[in-house]
DNA sequence: ATGCCGATGCGTCATCGA
């Protein structure tokens, strides 16, 4: 079963995009971010013409998470993380797919930083590592993914001295996804391809795309249940060269059925 | 060194993203 996660920045502005790669490379389960678009405007037909059910939550503007599935249910759990009732920003939605609990998140940019935007990225990393550690109590395959908005190590940066103290590098984002991490999650990525240069990002502007100026921030995360089941990952890099592309590229896993 | 690009909204610019 393949998995995937894209940030595609516009689900309205990014629909020829999505859709011609859906139907390229067929992903199973497809975790989406920054639809920026209310619930109302999402393309649900065009999704549902290209062959996937859908849940999403959106919101106007901002911010907007989906998951997608191919020939399978798609069981909501919960649209919110625990923590903090007053946050209303559309960052997370979990559903169970066949055996599957998937969470499906797009972290804060945290820019500036240090500031409020910081604080509020710090924050919501807190609620996200309460829900995993629950999460973990789960006796089944659970997989977290989407835009960590983190860039875990400097192999994750084309030129790590410049973003020191970007809200992506900073040592307390990286020590909060190192906290994460041992929980006892696994980064697939990175468990595949350990010393591999892989970037999931490249800025819209410097070319850096064809500079290869990249950062590797959109991550799979997955439970001890899917360690013996991970078969292969990557990144669909050439994405990000077609006309009127998201600046994030899709990543995907391949899991054992 | 730098939102330089791109998307959205009730908009002709501000605000957000990374």
């Amino acid at each position: 079963m393949k998995i995937a996660t894209y940030n595609v920045n516009g689900i309205n502005a990014r629909l020829p995009v999505l859709l011609r790669w859906l139907k390229e490379t067929k992903p199973d389960v497809v975790c989406l971010q920054e639809l920026k678009s209310p619930d109302e405007k999402i393309p649900k037909q065009e999704i549902a013409d290209a062959g996937y059910n859908a849940i999403w939550h959106g919101q106007k503007r901002w911010n907007g998470v989906a998951i997608l599935a191919r020939d399978m249910e798609i069981k909501e759990l919960g649209r919110t993380l625990p923590g903090d009732p007053e946050d209303v920003q559309s960052r997370y939605i979990e559903a169970d797919i066949n055996d599957l609990h998937i969470g499906c998140l797009y972290l804060p940019n945290g820019n500036p930083a240090p500031g409020p935007k910081f604080d509020y990225k710090l924050d919501w990393f807190k609620r996200l590592t309460g829900r995993a550690k629950e999460l973990l109590e789960i006796d089944r395959p659970v997989i977290l993914t989407g835009d960590y908005n983190v860039i875990p190590t400097e192999k994750d940066v084309y030129k790590p001295e410049r973003w020191i103290d970007d809200a992506l590098f900073r040592p307390e984002t990286r020590a909060a996804y190192e906290k994460l991490l041992a929980q006892g999650w696994t980064d697939a990525i990175r468990k595949l391809y350990p010393e591999e240069t892989i970037y999931t990002f490249w800025d819209y502007f410097r070319n850096a795309y064809s500079r290869n100026a990249g950062l590797r921030i959109d991550h799979f995360l997955l439970n001890e249940h899917l360690n013996d089941r991970l078969l292969d990952a990557g990144v669909d890099k050439s994405v990000r060269g077609w006309e009127k592309t998201s600046d994030h590229a899709p990543v995907w896993i391949n899991i054992k059925d």
